[in-house]
DNA sequence: ATACCGTACTAACACGCGTTAGTCAAGATG
DNA sequence: CATCTTGACTAACGCGTGTTAGTACGGTAT
């Protein structure tokens, strides 16, 4: 069987070189001299041989992984309707495909020590790393920045020193629910995501809706604010919960994701309330399905595909360049006004 | 700075003991005689500088490199509407999790050489892949079942000594596509993916459909039968040149991928038909979504989830035991019937 | 008294690579 | 002629681990 791993050894004896000639070739090396007629001929072995590096070896020897990792904060159970996620990777595996890295992913979870993403930078397993949705109160995190390891945000950690790219939720929040103002409305609720209160995403889409509601002179009313929980179930059942309770019912929703309204516009329908002429609906994110829902969903486009290329980007030049300064990004967002919103 | 990493070697000497030692202690090898008083300073040292061992070292000196990889087939630009890898990842993640693995993803792309998943493998930097929807033509494939290498597809390959996850595509259409016959239909139109002579899994959908209709003594009508192309915007194209072309208009569609549903069903009702009552739909996948579209869309289910738990715990088992036989594991599917379907 | 044996360790090698510091011959220079 | 450069290479080290083959030693059995 050939279950043997040929080396670069094999390569430099079928060459009739030396290994460190191998190397000099294989890697073009700028300041050997090497003729050209070996030269073809170490090219012609290895390929003879299908030499691949041993991955291992070379990082031992003092090369990059060529490896990043992607850490996103959803439970594997939250996961298949996190679709900002599949958004986020199509622009960082574009970034991964031109750089020739690989890319890894994992949640935190509760993985305490050895799974701790934090020794993936520790294991030196990957040269660097992108946190999606970063709670401040991970320890991981503050490792990672004190160790001053290559890192880069996608969200944001006020106070800290580290590279990010990120929208200004608040002020999208603020424009989608002045959009509902714009229309008329004046009892509009608001469903947000689960108050985990590190998580600072969903309370800088609440402070937004807050500052629309305050800059119209509407009190704040809690009763018409409630908490999903990033899935189309919970944004049914709070909005079943809404629609119960209030009085009397709101005449617009400002929900803080998309996946989420869907759910809620799943219960207005089921009780034979229409959107938006009932009820308007706008929701954040704008998932690819927004605008194929019924009604097509007025919601407010992030645009993740951006995030995840720019953070790849951003990423890389840290890990190139160890002395890159930190550099924080901001992306612009857009209402993107459909069916689902309407005059009250 | 302690930019230096930390070695074994400094835990050894801390401890006052030898490199070996440690490595004794920390790996609880089996035959070592370790007094309990010095196994308690090396794990007190070990804990005190914070070691964690070099991932590269410990793969060149012999053990597995703790990394699978998933492959899919999607290219970046169609990732974002393909929950189905989001499903997938969360019955995998939860094994990587339980067996203290990490978890690469990539796609092959067109990613000749250096670029190619075929070089994780070559290049020793995982221990084993899985790969979705494989197609017949991929020389990698192969390679690395020719090789011998730890793999586990989701979908098949029929004729290659593989070990392998899936469903039954066939009988599931044909039951999906037998509910609407039950219903009284006999004007069903097909909307399946792309024609990637390679890819078997749109393939086995259609015939699936095609043994609802012989078994029902309905000819078929090619004219009712199209492509699309995994996005909900071909599903919306697709049915568009459906509803100006087809005379008499299908009744009924049956749509081989839920999200290309969503699209279809949106061309359908922007042309004031009414579904199911003008015109029934039913997908396929069962996609989180699915039952709080409008209306709630009857599709056939697909344990994604389980396909991926199933996958990674095979491909443990090959990665540990590299004289396990391959195995076949087929899945149950089952039509979900929601209100997207109705009498003719 | 000598051979033996279990306990508690350690010296040294191998893994496969990148790289630094050479070697050696041929030609150029003083 | 002796010295220096240059071109074309190679011997050998280090990266940090796991592991095999040993060493030293106190205590038993013969």
């Amino acid at each position: 069987m050939a279950r043997q791993h040929t080396t670069s050894r094999d390569v430099a004896q079928r060459a009739g070189v030396s290994r460190t000639t191998v190397s000099f070739v294989l890697n073009n090396v700028e300041g050997a001299n090497i003729s050209e007629d070996t030269r073809q001929r170490v090219l012609a072995a290895a390929e003879e041989l299908g030499y691949v590096p041993h991955a291992a070896a070379q990082v031992l020897a003092g090369q990059r992984t060529q490896i990043i990792a992607l850490i996103f904060p959803w439970t594997p159970h939250h996961l298949p309707t996190h679709v900002f996620l599949l958004q986020v990777l199509e622009g960082l595996l574009r970034v991964v495909r031109e750089k020739g890295l690989r890319l890894l992913i994992d949640s935190p979870g509760d993985g305490r020590g050895h799974r701790s993403y934090l020794n993936l930078m520790r294991a030196k397993r990957i040269d660097g790393l992108i946190v999606i949705d970063p709670r401040s109160d991970d320890p991981a995190l503050r490792s990672l920045i004190d160790g001053g390891f290559p890192l880069v945000l996608i969200g944001n950690l006020p106070g800290m020193p580290v590279s990010s790219v990120d929208v200004d939720n608040r002020a999208a929040a603020r424009a989608a629910v002045q959009h509902l103002l714009d229309y008329g409305h004046t009892r509009i609720a608001c469903i947000t995501n689960a108050p985990l209160p590190s998580f600072t995403v969903t309370e800088e889409r609440l402070l937004g809706y807050r500052d629309a509601l305050e800059a119209a002179a509407i009190p704040y009313d809690e009763h018409l604010v409630r908490m999903g929980a990033y899935t189309p179930e919970s944004g049914f059942s709070t909005m079943s919960s809404l629609l119960d309770e209030a009085d009397p019912l709101p005449t617009a929703v400002f929900v803080a994701s998309d996946v989420v309204a869907f759910g809620a516009i799943a219960a207005i329908q089921q009780r034979n309330l229409r959107v938006p002429h009932d009820i308007a609906v706008v929701g954040f994110d704008d998932v690819p399905l927004a605008r194929f829902m019924n009604p097509p969903l007025t919601t407010v486009h992030i645009p993740a595909t951006r995030l995840g290329r720019q953070a790849g980007e951003l990423l890389y030049s840290l890990v190139i360049d160890e002395a890159a300064a930190e550099r924080r990004i901001l992306l612009d967002t857009q209402l993107v006004v459909r069916s689902s919103s309407g005059p009250h």
